[in-house]
DNA sequence: CGAATAATTTGCGCTGGCGCAAACTTCTCC
DNA sequence: GGAGAAGTTTGCGCCAGCGCAAATTATTCG
């Protein structure tokens, strides 16, 4: 299942973790990384075990799911490529907090947590470059946070497709397409509502041609009308 | 308004950033550091403002808020001794993504972004300790996202003063008192609910004996029932 | 291509908790 | 100590959106 070294260097220059670092780190980084082929719908890690590897995803896309222990979850975010994903715990309690799973057939490379470690104790700017991504999500989360505190289910669901448009969208003919596999449990777990109540908006915006769902992609024919319904109070 | 160096090196070495590192990198941190006393109620940031130091509380306390364009607000965190705050947009965008106020009279130290981000360029235990810091609130960010959006207002109430009560607890004779001034709006906003349910909830609880509120300070009487409460689907 | 399966849409009733408003209590400051 | 301001409690009505359940449509696979 894991691929021999070398791991190709041009790889993780192409990470947000090695951003203005000189060739010879990522080079570093890659003699120590394992790369891997991932078949879709695996599972990487469950939440609450021992994080035994830190990941980054280089094609493909993951999925990084919470869950209380009543069972009920929310999706916490979408990993595309360049992005890393379970390397916090490295630094925290040595806990995975939360599940990952692919979405499609991806391809990852992951450092053993000791090296990752030794690598930021080396390199300051990696561990700089670790603090503005997770410092970055943070921003995100306790904007949700709000978000779901305060505003109408509505409007959520329109913002949660906004952000995916900016994460993950790419223009085609047709309208900007999501490139993530997107079911309606997924819109509402991100959203921080029920899969009922995200299809009724969803549907209906269907309707009125703003967008249109296909094998699992949404596509977003114009994202100011989406932009106006997430501004506005419902009107 | 502002005190003159020196700054206490050893009140530095308390502050979780400066964890684990010898005595020579406080100092050299101490140097670099702006100390000054705020009086309660004085707003330290505004939100969106561009961010001119990168602080630490060393006594007192700070309330960290956001509020949206539609002037809807929810209290991101409560900063206390030791912690360290509007540090991320050193490293990411430049402006602050929340309101900090102090809640009561404060002693902060405060960098020039440029100087802290050359400390942690210097000190790559620095950059790692952050890491770990903001790494800790994203987990706590994303457990309450999950709470707000699946549990029920009581539930998340009583969550947030168990919480509160192991962020700032204080044994008396009387209970264990939380150290922050807290009122109902308070407990609301951090519970990602109005201020007339948290009322009617925390005033239910009181009159059964399980906590009593005196100064705007909440003393829990039996931790234990609350925590059945914030676990137990109501019954 | 068609059957089996999975996902989505939609109707309907119900309720948690929000919003408003008013009474009451507690703090603050002169 | 008393007037005023600030914070809290509580009653009441209402509605967004959840939960259930069933029909419909899309997707997968033999």
């Amino acid at each position: 299942m894991a691929a021999p070294n070398p791991v190709d260097a041009k790889a993780l220059a192409a990470l947000a973790l090695f951003a203005a670092l000189p060739p010879a780190v990522a080079e570093e980084a890659a003699t120590m990384a394992r790369a891997r082929a991932l078949p879709r719908g695996m599972r990487i890690f469950d939440q609450g075990e021992r994080a035994g590897r830190a990941h980054a995803l280089l094609s493909g896309c993951v999925r990084i799911t919470q869950s209380g222990s009543d069972g009920e979850e929310i999706l916490v975010r979408f990993i595309g490529p360049g992005e890393i994903f379970g390397c916090v715990p490295v630094l925290t309690d040595g806990l995975y907090p939360a599940d990952a799973t692919t979405m499609v057939d991806s391809l990852e490379l992951s450092w053993d947590p000791a090296d990752l470690l030794a690598l930021m104790q080396r390199h300051s700017q990696v561990a700089i470059n670790m603090v503005a991504i997770v410092g970055k999500r943070l921003g995100e989360a306790q904007e949700r946070l709000r978000e779901v505190a305060t505003q109408s289910a509505e409007r959520r669901v329109a913002r949660t497709l906004l952000r995916l448009l900016d994460q993950a969208g790419r223009q085609t003919d047709d309208g900007v397409r999501i490139e993530f596999p997107l079911r309606r449990k997924d819109i509402a777990d991100i959203a921080g509502t029920t899969l009922h109540t995200a299809s009724r908006f969803v549907a209906g915006w269907g309707r009125q041609g703003l967008l249109a769902t296909r094998h699992h992609h949404v596509i977003i024919r114009s994202p100011d009308q989406l932009r106006i319904l997430a501004e506005e109070p419902p009107g």
